[in-house]
DNA sequence: GTTTGTCTACGAAAACAATCGTAGATCATG
DNA sequence: CATGATCTACGATTGTTTTCGTAGACAAAC
C-alpha cells in the first residue's frame, strides 16, 4: 500500500515544497518556470495526482487551493538513499558512505564533524 | 547529449554485464529470470536499446552477440550519488553522509574502516 | 452586470518504457 | 538434408508519465 514509485517531476514538486513550505499551484509553477518551461495546467495535474497518491495533503477551504508535502524530506532521502544502496552499492551504506567520501573529498572542518558524529555512534554500541 | 536517464530495467542489466563481464543477452536473461518473470525477447530488445544509447558495446562478429556495459560501475554509481545529493540533500555530500550512518548504523568493524579512510583523507590534506 | 483573469476538474494526446509475438537466419544433430 | 533449437530484428501492444486544451466556477474590476 506504500511505497509508491515518485517520479523525477514529482520528486521537483516535493523539493520546492519542503522549501518554501505550503504553497498554490501557481506559486509552485513559477518556481518550476524558473528551469523548466511548461504550461499551468501540466503543474496542476501532476500535483491533483499526488494528492491523490498521498504524496500531498492539500487544503481546499478557499477557491485557491494549498498543498503541503505529506511526506517528509528526511523520510524520503532516506528512501532514496535506501534505493541507491541497493541497486548500486551491493546493499552496504558503508561501501556508499566510502564512495561518497572519495568522490567529493569533504574539507578538514567536515572530516572533523564525521568523526565525532562516528564517535557518537561508538558510545552507543557500547 | 550526455545526460542519458539510465531506467530500472537498464541500470538491472548494466549490474549484471558489471558482475560478470561481457554477456550474451541469453546470460544476462538467465540471470534476469532468477528474480523476475519475463520473455527472452524482452531482454534482448532492452539490450538492443541500450546498445543504441550507447549504454552498452557490443561485439556482433559471432551469431551470438556479446555485450559488454559502456560505462563503469564506478561512474555510475557516482553519477547516481550527485543525482541525489543535487535533488535531496542541497548539494552537501557531507549531509548525505551523515544521513546515511545515522539511518543505517554501520558496525563497530566498519566504523573503524570508515575512520581510517577519513585518516587517510586527512594526510592527504596536509 | 458584463468583462477579464484566475482557479479547479477532467479528458485526451504525446512521449516514453516495457512486454511480447512472429518471422527469418543460422546452427547442431540425428 | 530435415528437424528442432537458438539467435536477431522488428513491429505491435500495453502501461505509465507528462503534457496540454477546454470547460465551468468564482472573483475582481470596470
Amino acid at each position: 500500500m506504500f511505497n509508491k514509485k515518485i517520479t523525477d517531476s514529482e520528486l521537483e514538486i516535493l523539493q520546492i515544497l519542503w522549501e518554501k513550505g505550503p504553497c498554490s499551484v501557481r506559486t509552485v509553477h513559477e518556481v518550476i518556470c524558473e528551469t523548466k518551461q511548461t504550461g499551468y495546467t501540466t503543474t496542476l495535474k501532476l500535483m491533483q495526482i499526488m494528492f491523490e497518491k498521498q504524496l500531498l495533503i492539500r487544503d481546499d477551504s478557499s477557491r485557491t487551493h494549498i498543498y503541503t508535502a505529506a511526506i517528509s524530506k528526511e523520510k524520503s532521502q532516506k528512501q532514496a538513499l535506501s534505493k541507491i544502496i541497493d541497486s548500486m552499492f551491493k546493499g552496504s551504506p558503508t561501501s556508499l558512505v566510502m564512495q561518497a567520501l572519495g568522490d567529493y573529498k569533504p574539507s578538514e572542518q567536515e572530516i572533523v564533524e564525521i568523526k565525532a558524529y562516528l564517535d557518537n555512534l561508538q558510545k552507543d554500541n557500547r
